[in-house]
DNA sequence: TTAAACTTTCAGAAAATACTGAAACTTCAG
DNA sequence: CTGAAGTTTCAGTATTTTCTGAAAGTTTAA
């Protein structure tokens, strides 16, 4: 591993705990991804000096995350491992585990709440807050479902656009007010 | 406190570490939020059954993230906190700030090592990958913070545009060609 | 000043999390 | 079958993170 592949490698080690999971995980994920070939098991253990038991956990965690593939090499019995799908397929694949993992479940205990009445001053308020949190986390989700069905190519005229998207709302306006 | 709103001060807690703070700091947010009334360190304390040490480091955790304002009573000297500002303020700082955290050290390494020539094969795949996730962090990052440069009211609008926004694209290409 | 009423800090203890390595399991060629 | 070549599991250990509580720091009223 050369130094830049290297400092990669451990940064996505340094982060991984802030995108999911843990420093061995992130970096097992960076050296995938780094490597144009699908490594062995053994390969990651040496690669990054960590236990052959770990390495299993890790690629079992992050096919929990639909992050990995295994392939097989003929005449040879060991697994290999590589990134699954594009860096965009990748990235929504993170976004959508998050979700289901960080929303998901704070949206299914609000609704829970939010089904008894209050029993008073202090649990009405309360629900109110829980509402609204409900509301703006189910707003968001929805609308990340909808990123997440377009074609990748509308996406990115979307993503493109940037500054643009206001201008287009404004043109909506007009046209249906036009048309 | 009663059931309903000890559980989800509780829940909050669970998912702390999954949005980026510990258990308890998690608890405490929960807990301002769902109190009307702002409260002082040995409430919370005493409520959570936390240190009080414990909570002045919460408090400077969820100062950190911009989410809890300080107050004072008249003829008091106690500081009370509540959170800062609406929910969906809230929302919007927790992702700028995971955004610091999470993108940001990442887009920065990335630009580094994409500074010097590649020196081989090897390392040629792999600046091809850094630049492939630079690109895309770089245009999620410049979308995101369109979106939360955008005004409210039209924030929602795209937002309930939901799966309109598809049709809007297509309605701007129309509009440009006849335009 | 002083001291009461607070808040913050931080060393050490407790709790949670991650890692190792050996044993158990699986698969398959012969 | 058998055993070689691989993978997974998990009890125990190591590491990291969080929490406590006492000491140090700050602010203010008198």
């Amino acid at each position: 591993m050369t130094a830049k592949i290297e400092s990669f490698v451990m940064h996505c080690g340094e982060m991984g705990s802030r995108w999911g999971f843990n420093r061995t995980v992130g970096q097992m994920y960076g050296l995938l991804i780094i490597n144009e070939e699908a490594l062995s098991a053994v390969q990651i253990s040496e690669a990054l000096n960590i236990s052959r038991g770990n390495v299993s956990m890790g690629i079992k965690e992050l096919q929990s995350w639909r992050l990995v593939q295994v392939q097989h090499k003929p005449k040879d019995r060991k697994e290999y491992y590589s990134p699954a799908g594009s860096i965009w397929e990748m990235a929504t694949r993170v976004f959508e585990e998050r979700r289901k993992r960080e929303v998901d479940p704070t949206l299914s205990l609000l609704r829970d709440n939010l089904l008894d009445e209050p029993g008073n001053q202090q649990e009405q308020f309360a629900q109110d807050k829980m509402h609204e949190i409900h509301d703006l986390l189910e707003t968001i989700t929805n609308w990340a479902s909808e990123l997440q069905n377009m074609s990748p190519a509308k996406l990115n005229t979307l993503m493109k656009l940037g500054a643009g998207v206001s201008k287009v709302i404004d043109m909506k306006d007009k046209f249906l007010k036009n048309g």
